[in-house]
DNA sequence: GTCTTGCTCAACCAAATGGTTGCAAACGAG
DNA sequence: CTCGTTTGCAACCATTTGGTTGAGCAAGAC
């Protein structure tokens, strides 16, 4: 808890939205707070199960909870979103580019004739 | 395997990213195609294991394989990701606008003194 | 005070997950 | 054909996960 390393965060908040139920969860938060209840109402589930699901959530720092009376509210905290999109658009990016390389190395290819074509070795 | 319903991608891609070992084959691929043998070399788990990892993600789209010999090139399926993001943006940007939204009914609220707010009903 | 509501905790259970080992299939090399 | 290399499959094991039920706590309602 005292050090949440991104890479410990990445893992929680991908397996956290790896659950429909979750991932619904997260949807309707984004649309409005809602308490622990009134999120359990649509599914069949318990609501001890849902709690769960928002204690996972919670963990994941996608969720935030607050007090009123009895009642938890529960807030979507979008921040986390971040993360997750960094690490994929990185990624992502980088395969593109790679592609791209290898549409030009083709063209190249096509130029100078069939030759020694040592280029994407093993990256080691 | 038929229809792969985009939620049930959903839940496999997320899953299938929920793995630092995964997440680092993913990252690892996007710099260049490898084989199964390459993949698992710097990890200190089996290459069973490793084989393992590889058809999750090939379960959850994110990698594709080919032949050569004995050989099983892997290759990133980059095209996933955009399951993911656009998820992911949609409901971020859900969340900022009812925030920005939270921000403008308060500004009212601030003019027109206390009135009837009722805004954020439930989303059945 | 007692009751009811809203939620969490604890114990338990079945299924999935991530790892292991051993074996077999596919393929090129000799 | 036989051998080594690379990989996948099956069985097994420990841990995690998603669900259940039952008890318990906190806080307004009576």
């Amino acid at each position: 808890m005292t050090a949440p390393q991104p890479d410990d965060r990445l893992n929680r908040v991908f397996a956290a939205l790896s659950d429909p139920i979750r991932r619904d969860i997260v949807a309707r938060l984004s649309l409005a707070d809602a308490t622990v209840g009134e999120l359990a109402e649509p599914y069949e589930v318990s609501t001890q199960a849902v709690s769960k699901h928002l204690k996972v959530l919670e963990d994941a720092g996608l969720v935030s909870r607050s007090r009123d009376a009895q009642k938890r509210p529960c807030h979507l905290e979008a921040e986390v979103f971040d993360l997750m999109t960094k690490w994929i658009e990185r990624y992502r990016r980088q395969a593109e580019e790679r592609f791209t390389r290898l549409d030009a190395l083709l063209a190249a290819m096509d130029d100078t004739d069939t030759q020694d074509t040592r280029e994407e070795g093993a990256a080691s």
